[in-house]
DNA sequence: ACAAAAGTGTTCGCACTACACCCATGC
DNA sequence: GCATGGGTGTAGTGCGAACACTTTTGT
């Protein structure tokens, strides 16, 4: 702890703190995440990245990253947890900066206009038959490749840890609207894992746990109508 | 991120960033945790407090956190993973300090000498009935009660952490040496859980998983002599 | 009537739980 | 021979995995 200075130990200079937010919604069964365009200065002039900034010093790493979420993606009140902190001394060129980074799970009917003053888009992340993640950047000419600093560890660290949360924590929910049909849900969690799941065992399932509800409304559509449902408690 | 300032807006200026490690062993089928005592000075004079310091210019957080390992309890390459960040902006009286907060196991065998230069002692972590934890401070006269900072609450997110880790990733042999009898690694088990495991199902679960292969020979004891294990892998 | 998505049950194997007695050794 | 910890098996239950056809609606 702080034994080792009061006020400031020369050894041991305050460094920058920063959070990066890796802010995830399913749209037509795609895993999106939500990137920023870096300026056109050094370094990663262009690159997309996470949103981010710096940690103010009367606020939280937690708000910070709220903050964050309502500057660069337009939300509010949505699910956002702690994902890691990234230490590598090296990691921004410019100077020390330790990064605080959170995941935020946002649906599709939540997001707002994007109040960026950079432009901010949703980049499907996909996932290869040998488990690696690929990012569609946009290729545009002269676009450079790849995510800006540790970004790429950033996200890959995020993926991996809502795919394990999904199988035993229904965070399935915060990706959806209050009413949702079951085969809304199962995409969102084959968007999620990337990969597919028998419909029969995932509604007993999801039937049998008690954390949906069936409503006495149903949802229209060109084919058979589908049985609306909710979430029998929004927190947990 | 990076993109508000490029050397130092005013509006965010560097923080104090330092780690805790929360250093468990298990001996004698109790869960112990190391502490140090805080300096005849405020804040949280004499108080107890978890093992930190503050992050070099040069090192990532992980390197920090081994490095006060070495330095507080005396031990090198044992298991370490961080925890979690804890940034309340008054978590320290005297100045804003993020802690990036850290977990260790350490076997019995491998705990050297405390080279620490104020005293470093081994407490117990209890679980009463109603699931709390408690701290077995020795009752002092004039001692503070109480942990000093938020370590309380660092103390209950890695006890939550070990707990729940420890039912599906086989850490309990971090806490053993090399070789060991299958009563010791369920003390372990017992010990980090805080309740008690019956023998028979312990067993077969384990010898069905894998991870651990008998060896040929068997630690001699007062009575019958009981057959040694090894991990399969270390590393996992 | 046809296309398209919604909805539904059974079998099987595995893992977890509860539970009680004999065995090998040192003293 | 006795005290002490080491070591073993079975029955019951619940959960996840595999697997294909019928139903309902719009067009």
């Amino acid at each position: 702890m702080v034994e080792l200075h009061t006020a400031r130990d020369p050894r041991f200079p305050p460094l920058g703190v920063a959070v990066d937010v890796v802010v995830f919604t399913v749209q037509e069964g795609r895993l999106l995440v939500l990137l920023t365009r870096r300026p056109d200065t050094p370094p990663f002039a262009q690159h997309w990245s996470l949103p981010g900034g710096f940690v103010a010093p009367n606020e939280s790493t937690d708000e910070a990253a709220a903050r964050e979420l309502g500057a660069k993606a337009g939300v509010q009140d949505v699910f956002l947890e702690q994902l890691y902190t990234f230490s590598a001394p090296d990691r921004d060129p410019r100077s020390r900066v330790v990064s605080v980074a959170y995941y935020a799970l946002v649906s599709p009917d939540r997001l707002g206009d994007q109040p960026g003053a950079r432009p901010a888009h949703w980049m499907q992340v996909g996932t290869h038959a040998d488990g690696e993640l690929h990012v569609d950047l946009p290729l545009e000419p002269a676009m450079p490749q790849g995510l800006a600093f540790d970004h790429a560890l950033i996200l890959r660290t995020a993926v991996d840890r809502i795919r394990g949360k999904l199988e035993y924590v229904p965070i399935g929910f915060q990706l959806l609207e209050p009413q949702f049909t079951l085969t809304e849900l199962q995409k969102v969690y084959e968007a999620v894992l990337g990969q597919e799941i028998d419909k029969r065992n995932f509604r007993s399932r999801l039937l049998k746990s008690g954390l949906i509800r069936q409503l006495d409304a149903v949802r229209k559509g060109p084919h058979r109508p589908a049985k609306l449902f909710e979430f029998t408690s929004r927190t947990f």
